[in-house]
DNA sequence: TGATGATAATATGTATACTGAATATATTTT
DNA sequence: AAAATATATTCAGTATACATATTATCATCA
């Protein structure tokens, strides 16, 4: 037997599985909050920005896992909706420091309840034991797995 | 204490959690694999049209659950690259039935093993136990949200 | 049969995500 | 100080992912 006949395969992968948890957990959380116009990983950023006025774009992808090329364009579109702000380090002009405005402060505080419904929605299919082993397990994994990151390196 | 000092909010969190499995997830597939230039998507994809020719597009989105207007790009991709063809249905002439090439059917042959090992190697750090339960929570926890997804419903 | 509504696919626009290259600035070396 | 190197960010290109609109075709029913 070939081994394109056992059509189960990939379903049946953790790489897939991963995917839709994914893919769930983003519409479950966009159920909740997309009436604030934000998305997870906006809420992520914005959070991070909020909780650590002045960091820097670099320090910011480390704390959300992107990307450095992706940071860009999420903060582009945070400073857009005049949520946070962007501005030269005085001591390094590479740099470019983000702090929160007002707005971005108020809306934090109006998604951040909505954020931990979503999460808790998302498990509430498990027992409370199952979910804690499923987020001890997922923990183990990625900081496993973590040397595959494309984020900036721990200095 | 408002809740934006509570900073580690969102690491701990379920979502961003899944998010980060997948990305891991993808790296670590990508490493196997991207010298035969198939990405996980596409890797589901061809399999799916593999072991069912004839499939349309609607049905490859629902069992890859991709939502229809992704397949087509990526369908498209697939087609560019010879791997599969598109053909019109003789029985409907809206639907677009997928078939292998034999470069298609090929080339999975050779990825399937890396699939593979990619999958395990991304759960490498977790006892065989774990991982049968990781996989299985997964299981339920898709199920259970499955009403969020963006897929084509069953008949 | 001709209008109506449903459906499969495509097209358009926005938002991740990553690769690799380019740019600006800083640091180190010679 | 000039040259080489390193770093923070940006830019260009490809690939998901989803919402919404459009198009082509089919099915139904008046």
């Amino acid at each position: 037997m070939p081994s394109t006949s056992n059509h189960l395969d990939f379903q049946t992968q953790p790489g897939h599985a991963a995917r839709r948890l994914h893919q769930l957990a983003v519409a479950r959380v966009m159920q909740e909050v997309a009436e604030l116009g934000l998305t997870p990983v906006q809420y992520s950023s914005l959070h991070s920005i909020c909780n650590q006025p002045g960091l820097d774009q670099k320090s910011l992808a480390r704390a959300v896992a992107f990307d450095t090329s992706t940071i860009g364009g999420v903060v582009d579109r945070l400073e857009a909706r005049g949520l946070v702000k962007r501005s030269v380090s005085p001591h390094d002009r590479r740099v470019r420091l983000l702090t929160p405005t007002d707005q971005g402060l108020t809306i934090l505080d109006a998604v951040i309840p909505r954020m931990l419904k979503a999460q808790e929605r998302l498990l509430k299919p498990l027992t409370a034991q199952q979910a804690q082993q499923l987020m001890q397990m997922l923990h183990i994994l990625i900081e496993a797995n973590e040397p595959l990151s494309h984020m900036p390196a721990q200095d």
